[in-house]
RNA sequence: GCCGGCGUGGCGCAGCCCGGUAGCGCAACCGACUUGUAAUCGGUAGGUCGUCGGUUCGAAUCCGACCGCCGGCUCCA
């Protein structure tokens, strides 16, 4: 098969160009290209692989309109949508005359590998919209797309670009690979629905789902990630490790922690709030609901009732169950006449909120309709509020370091068309952000109208032990309240002034993060947050007790240590430990209790022998204050 | 909320298509063993098959509604 064909252009001579036999495109002046596709003489021709971004870009495009073609086929009068690449493979979308089910995916493989067999190449055609709407005239949902594209953004003039292959065509921008026998290794993963054109409104689309690659190695090793994915479940390890738990009695969306869930929760909570004590934060505590008066000032009647519960009512009136704390703060601001000599006020609570979050939303500890936010707002003068979104930035860093996560990801989102923030305090508060992104010397990037109703917001995504973004912290700056709850200082000139209020979560909620943490750790925390520091496997029932003394004594110098107490075997229990991600295991028997000194066994199994109780309270002490995330050897 | 799938003892699953009132493994409990670093052996108990309604002589199984979960869409901490 020749890899560059010559055509005529309509200007320009044909100039026959060779491309090695592995490309999957070429790049012409630098756009993207069909093989087919003939430069004038003098433009610069690279070739694109499967192995770059760009070239698996048009396999899985390629890939996709060959599923669409296979669907088409199994499904005589099927209507098809839109089939673009995606992040890991590609997906369509179809309106189709009967129902499709899982079962059905490997019957529609079958069809696209006799499809690759039959090796038919794409033809692009450039056509005029009204030629383009006579060939797909039977393709609704084609026909509104060519119905609505804008003059000139797709092709030159009137001119819209189908791609044909046997005797299926669909519109299409490309390129595509030269033949259907040139894709690489797919596979149909499951199928889902999805609004056309992503609009509740319009008509429920089949979606279908693929994922291809350029390689079989390449497809075992996504799948593989999956497979990991799959094993760091919050929600499976929240259940096999008894963190926490969503009984159906509570409702969608509502969690309580178990024990050994609690431990690690407190730990949260301790460094957490200790951390902010010491960054010159005040602590306040603020009750679940409130009147309806507050959330009509605030705004968030107006703004944010679609996730609030509905109210409940006393003699006195409604009362709402709080869906953020940022009222009661300023409530409390507002209680004493302030001087800016009291600014910055940074006023911070882990504080429960509830959100009435559309059902099919909710997912796990990761979206819930009850939850904990590590929630400040800092009430400073104009002047002070680059540095405080400096100071931000740069806890958050620290907090999320400590963790593990590095290297954010940042996102500066400015105010959206609907807000309560006029325009002149909206670009302030952007200048704001932006002033203290530039200070911080952090990589950032720009979300047009992403933010919220009250103001425009950053926020930080870091990447977890397997490669996932996950967005965490946020920082808003917020012109609106003070204004709306008429907040004010004494400035030095002994003028009544309007604060600057800045909200920020820099875990986002307590449950989300400890989701992203469970993940993130596959279910093996650091030392300082494991509900168990060791975990003792007495030999024999005569061990019992003395374990128990043992555990007594590390509980003295503030350890905690689980004694395994069943009439198992040794094996047993080690293993146990082990699924339950316990850091050290002690097997306590005669030799112990005689030498007074333990075999240290961690997560990977490896043991350390002989190590002396005193060596070994130090050891976990200073793992557990350094709050390192490696496990230490013994004995070393 | 919408589309699709699923819901069987604490957990993981089989049985459902082709109706005849439940079965496996782990966990739990009891007993024996008293064990040396990833599963000792034997026994016992535990289920209105998500809920309600319908079809049927008879429903875990067929039909409907509702509840919940899962995957997407939308939204988002």
């Amino acid at each position: 098969m020749s890899d560059a064909r010559e055509i005529d252009l309509p200007d320009g001579e044909p100039v026959g160009v060779v491309l090695p036999p592995e490309a999957i495109a070429a790049r012409v002046d630098g756009a993207l290209v069909d093989l087919s596709f003939v430069p004038v003489s003098d433009a610069k021709v690279e070739t694109v692989l499967a192995s770059e971004p760009d070239g698996l870009h048009v396999l899985r495009h390629s890939t996709a309109h060959v599923m669409a073609q296979a669907v088409c086929d199994l499904w005589p009068g099927a209507k098809y949508a839109i089939g673009p690449a995606s992040e890991d493979g590609f997906y369509y979308d179809f309106d189709l005359p009967s129902t499709v089910s899982e079962g059905d995916l490997e019957r529609i493989e079958a069809r696209m590998r006799e499809i690759v067999a039959a090796d038919q190449p794409f033809v692009r055609e450039d056509l005029t919209r009204t030629e383009a709407i006579e060939r797909l005239g039977d393709q609704p949902y084609k026909r509104e797309i060519i119905e609505q594209l804008e003059e000139g953004e797709v092709a030159a003039g009137d001119v819209v670009s189908v791609y044909r292959n046997g005797d299926w065509a669909d519109l299409c921008l490309g390129p595509h690979v030269a033949s259907t026998g040139r894709l690489g290794t797919f596979r149909l993963m499951k199928l889902a629905g999805a609004y056309w054109r992503g609009d509740e409104a319009r008509p429920m689309l089949r979606r279908i789902y693929g994922t291809a690659w350029a390689t079989q190695a390449e497809l075992d090793d996504y799948l593989h990630r999956l497979e990991e994915a799959e094993r760091r479940d919050h929600r499976k390890l929240g259940r096999e490790l008894d963190l926490f738990s969503s009984p159906d009695e509570l409702g969608p969306g509502l969690w309580v922690w178990h024990p050994r869930g609690g431990l690690f929760r407190k730990e949260l909570e301790d460094y957490v709030r200790n951390l902010h004590l010491d960054r010159g934060y005040d602590l306040v505590v603020t009750p679940h609901i409130a009147r309806s008066v507050l959330w009509e000032t605030s705004g968030h009647l107006a703004k944010f009732s679609e996730n609030m519960y509905p109210p409940m009512q006393d003699e006195q009136g409604d009362y709402y169950v709080k869906p953020m704390n940022c009222p009661f703060h300023v409530l409390i601001y507002k209680t004493s006449t302030r001087s800016y000599r009291d600014l910055p006020m940074r006023l911070s609570e882990l504080g429960t909120v509830y959100r009435h979050e559309r059902l099919g939303a909710l997912h796990g500890l990761l979206r819930i309709r009850g939850g904990t936010q590590d929630d400040s707002h800092i009430v400073c003068t104009p002047d002070q509020l680059v540095d405080e979104i400096l100071a931000v930035f740069e806890l958050t860093v620290e907090i999320l370091g400590t963790f593990g996560f590095t290297d954010p990801v940042i996102t500066l989102s400015t105010l959206p068309g609907q807000t309560i923030v006029d325009e002149e305090k909206a670009s302030k508060a952007t200048e704001a952000l932006t002033n203290a992104l530039e200070k911080s010397g952090l990589q950032y990037e720009v979300a047009e109208g992403e933010g919220a109703f009250y103001g425009p917001k950053v926020d930080f995504h870091f990447k977890d032990a397997i490669g996932r973004l996950w967005q965490l912290t946020t920082v808003q700056c917020d012109f609106g309240l003070p204004e709306r709850f008429e907040m004010e200082y004494v400035g030095e000139d002994n003028q009544r002034h309007r604060p600057v209020m800045i909200h920020r979560a820099i875990l986002g909620t307590l449950e989300r993060f400890s989701a992203v943490l469970i993940e993130h750790y596959a279910g093996a925390f650091p030392l300082w947050l494991s509900p168990e520091h060791v975990w003792l496997a007495p030999v024999a029932d005569r061990h019992v007790e003395h374990a128990r003394d043992l555990s007594a004594r590390f509980r003295a110098a503030d350890l905690r240590a689980h004694v395994d107490e069943s009439a198992e075997t040794v094996g047993k229990k080690v293993r146990a430990a082990q699924l339950m991600k316990a850091p050290y295991t002690l097997v306590i028997g005669d030799k112990e209790i005689e030498a007074g000194t333990f075999n240290v066994r961690d997560r990977s199994g490896a043991e350390t022998k002989g190590v002396g109780f005193d060596e070994l309270v130090r050891a976990l002490r200073e793992e557990i204050e350094t709050r390192s995330l490696e496990q230490r050897r013994f004995g070393d």
